[in-house]
RNA sequence: GGGCGAUUAGCUCAGUUGGCUAGAGCGUUGCGCUUACAUCGCAAAGGUCACAGGUUCGACCCCUGUAUCGCCCACCA
């Protein structure tokens, strides 16, 4: 803004422009019976985060919906918040008291979660102030995080109620596992990419033939041995078995038989699983049972058992034979090396296929065999499958719907446990006299626990108990791990108004009107809240589900720190302002498709927000009468240009109104921008300019300004 | 392997109940500093709406198939 002219008070039209949002009482929403509340709850982001555009659109939107319906005269409460991140957090901090040579085990728990909420405190507000800035009209008042004391009894409440009913049990199973962060991860937080990888060729060979005699060559491979394909050869080492297909010709009559594992010269058998493809590599399976999920299931029908060869680092242990202490990459290459020197290496070729990697630090997860908790899904999701048959809970686009079904209908239980140290700690305590006789006789083989059975020595409780109900030990320790973060996020809809409690809040503003979020989020968040919606208050936490598109740079690819293809709102907010930042946004983004941004196309929001600055200053500057006199003088004559403005007004009222209830967003901003550019300054300001004395033409002038700015 | 989305002006994209001479922003060309705005105004050029069939009085929009690009999911040893 330059050359401003002498007769303008900057200070006096920024007054008028921006007090009839201080005449609103827009915050703090209160509980009234005799209304129906508009309610949304925001996606928390986490306390590490900035502020990306992904936030900048999602926030822009639900903001749009809040100050709409208040604008419609709804109770309005927009509630914001953070989660605590567990993982993210924790790395965040390990990080920082790295540059003080520090790990956290040297501080030990109680020190480093004292550094964590800390770092929280310094840090932890970073996006709310972001949210601030970028104008979400968010009951600040009610602020809320997921490690609160209120939110941290709900997640309590919630174990302990599903523990009760059979649906939260310890077991033994692979799942997916960073090496680097060292924790069990949930299958949506190792999204599997591809990798190029290759595709080993190795040769067991027969028990009989001598290894030192092996000459592969051509066609005799077959008489001397099994062949496998393998992409993780490292994991040979822990192979129990090789596997084949029952009915595969080639195999038949060696099922039984057995061939000897190289490098480590065991003997292993081979056996007939119909789980095998006898097209792919070879037709045989190396088994191994305690690094990969098949392999585990195959153990688990032939009763073999799982032989683990890896620490929790990645690194193999005492069971990978020379090969002890190498991480798992450089033991792949030692491998490869050996099996080639022995001639068992037959062929290496290039294999494009998919892993998994850690959604936090992009790791590639390793499957691995490890004791954790998991909540039983089908169960959960079957009550939350109707609710969304039924049409009580409606996806915008509607499309999403089929992707929220067919992931609901295949659920696989939820590992819930997390080997870190900043989250949930699990409700859950041992008696060290009872569970070590518990293990004592788990030594001698006898089965101990079945589905959702309590476990010897172990006790589910909110709070420590004092004593061992089954001995009167008070010899009891709690468990070290802590929980999913999401199995906080989950309860958000009603954690966040008291529950368990039975609050006046919860009352009134539970279920929530609408949720606003991004596809990717619909697993690990949208379905998981309608099923403990469903689960602990019996009702659907809101009512539609709106997901937006994903925000992409210009060549399609997601915006994300490690690509280096970010652009920041904030710098946007600095260059361009927040409102051309939003109506940008917004006016692109078409319903549910995704947005390819660049900084040019912020550039039509900044357009626009000067025009509109300009045309207030116009319409302030001239007007002579105080909003009383004005009130006074409507009975006025009208001109053709009038009537017409004043319909277009109304005809675009209606028409924006009509978008917003359908949530078609970029058809409202464009409507407005057409009305309020193309008619209203490009026709009417012009045509009125003669007459900008008179008090009738000020009248409308001020009318149509301030309805265009509510509408915006 | 399954599911989904996209394909419209030089560029980026809108276009929901099938009825237009198919629209916007940016860019381009010409003119314009008329006391809100050059982050502007006026005017103009520019499209066989991916391709091939079909339904219909009428299709950018519905149906079938093809091609290209992208995303998500899946037990790719």
């Amino acid at each position: 803004m330059t050359d401003i002219p002498p007769k303008y008070n900057p200070k006096e039209v920024e007054d008028r422009l921006y007090s009839f949002w201080e005449s609103q009482s827009f915050f703090s929403a209160k509980p009234n019976p005799s209304k129906e509340p508009f309610c949304i709850v925001i996606p928390p982001p986490n306390i590490t985060g900035i502020l990306h555009m992904g936030h900048a659109l999602n926030n822009t939107i639900q903001d749009i919906l809040i100050r709409f319906k208040r604008e419609k005269g709804f109770e309005t409460l927009w509630v914001p918040g953070t989660d605590h991140a567990g993982i993210a957090t924790q790395n965040m901090v390990e990080k920082k008291i790295a540059e003080r040579g520090l790990k956290r085990q040297d501080l030990g728990r109680e020190a480093f979660l004292e550094e964590v909420w800390k770092w929280r405190q310094n840090y932890g507000n970073t996006i709310i102030n972001q949210l601030k800035r970028l104008g979400s009209s968010c009951d600040w008042e009610r602020i809320r995080f997921t490690m609160d004391e209120g939110l941290s009894n709900a997640v309590l409440e919630a174990f302990v109620r599903l523990y009760n009913k059979g649906l939260i049990y310890k077991g033994n199973y692979i799942i997916n596992w960073c090496p680097r962060c060292q924790t069990a991860l949930s299958d949506e937080e190792a999204p599997y990419q591809e990798v190029e990888g290759k595709l080993y060729y190795i040769l067991y060979p027969f028990k009989e033939v001598k290894s030192e005699k092996l000459k592969v060559k051509g066609g005799k491979q077959k008489r001397q041995g099994v062949i496998v394909a393998t992409t993780r050869p490292e994991t040979m080492l822990g192979d129990v078995a090789v596997a084949v297909h029952p009915k595969d010709r080639r195999y038949k009559k060696l099922i039984g038989s057995k061939v000897i594992l190289p490098l480590m010269e065991r003997e292993i058998e081979i056996i007939a699983d119909t789980i095998v493809d006898p097209n792919f590599g070879t037709g045989a399976v190396k088994v191994t049972p305690a690094h990969d999920p098949y392999d585990f299931e195959i153990s688990k029908r032939h009763n073999l058992k799982a032989l683990k060869i890896m620490g929790p680092d990645g690194s193999m242990n005492e069971n990978a034979g020379p090969y002890k202490g190498l991480d798992r990459f450089k033991a792949r290459e030692e491998i490869i090396r050996d099996l080639e020197e022995r001639n068992l290496l037959l062929k290496t070729e290039k294999h494009i296929h998919s892993a998994g990697h850690c959604y936090r630090c992009h790791t590639i997860i390793e499957p691995y065999l490890s004791e954790q908790w998991f909540v039983r899904m089908k169960p959960l999701a079957k009550p939350a499958i109707e609710v969304v048959k039924k049409g009580n809970i409606k996806f915008h686009p509607a499309r999403w719907t089929k992707v929220y079904l067919n992931w609901m209908e295949n659920i696989k239980d939820w590992c819930i446990s997390r080997q870190i140290w900043w989250g949930h700690r699990l409700p859950v305590y041992y008696c060290r006299k009872c569970t070590k006789q518990a293990n004592g006789l788990k030594a001698q083989g006898s089965r101990l626990k079945g589905r959702g059975e309590n476990e010897k020595g172990v006790i589910i409780s909110k709070i420590c108990p004092e004593k061992c109900q089954g001995c009167n030990s008070t010899d009891i320790y709690q468990d070290e791990d802590v929980l999913d973060t999401w199995f906080s996020s989950w309860l958000w809809p009603f954690s966040v108004f008291g529950w368990p409690k039975s609050t006046a809040d919860l009352d009134y503003f539970h279920p929530t009107s609408v949720l606003v979020t991004a596809p990717e989020i619909i697993f690990f968040w949208v379905a998981r809240m309608i099923m403990a919606g469903l689960e602990f208050t019996g009702k659907i936490p809101f009512k539609d589900v709106y997901i937006h598109g994903t925000v992409r740079d210009l060549t399609g690819a997601k915006m994300s720190k490690s690509l280096g293809n970010i652009i920041d709102p904030i710098d946007i907010i600095e260059e361009f302002g927040a409102d051309a930042l939003r109506f940008s946004m917004i006016s692109i983004t078409a319903t549910g498709q995704d947005v390819f941004l660049s900084r040019e196309k912020f550039e039509l929001g900044r357009n626009f927000a000067n025009k509109v600055w300009n045309a207030s200053r116009f319409v302030l500057m001239n007007l002579k009468q105080s909003k009383e006199q004005r009130a006074k003088s409507k009975e006025l004559g009208l001109s053709l240009a009038d009537k017409w403005i004043l319909s277009r007004l109304h005809r675009t009222i209606n028409a924006v109104t009509r978008s917003l209830d359908n949530y078609r967003f970029n058809e409202a901003a464009n409507t407005i921008y057409e009305f309020f550019w193309h008619e209203f300054c490009d026709w009417y300001l012009e045509l009125t300019k003669p007459e900008i004395g008179l008090e009738e033409k000020q009248c409308i002038l001020f009318t149509i300004l301030e309805n265009s700015l509510k509408l915006l």
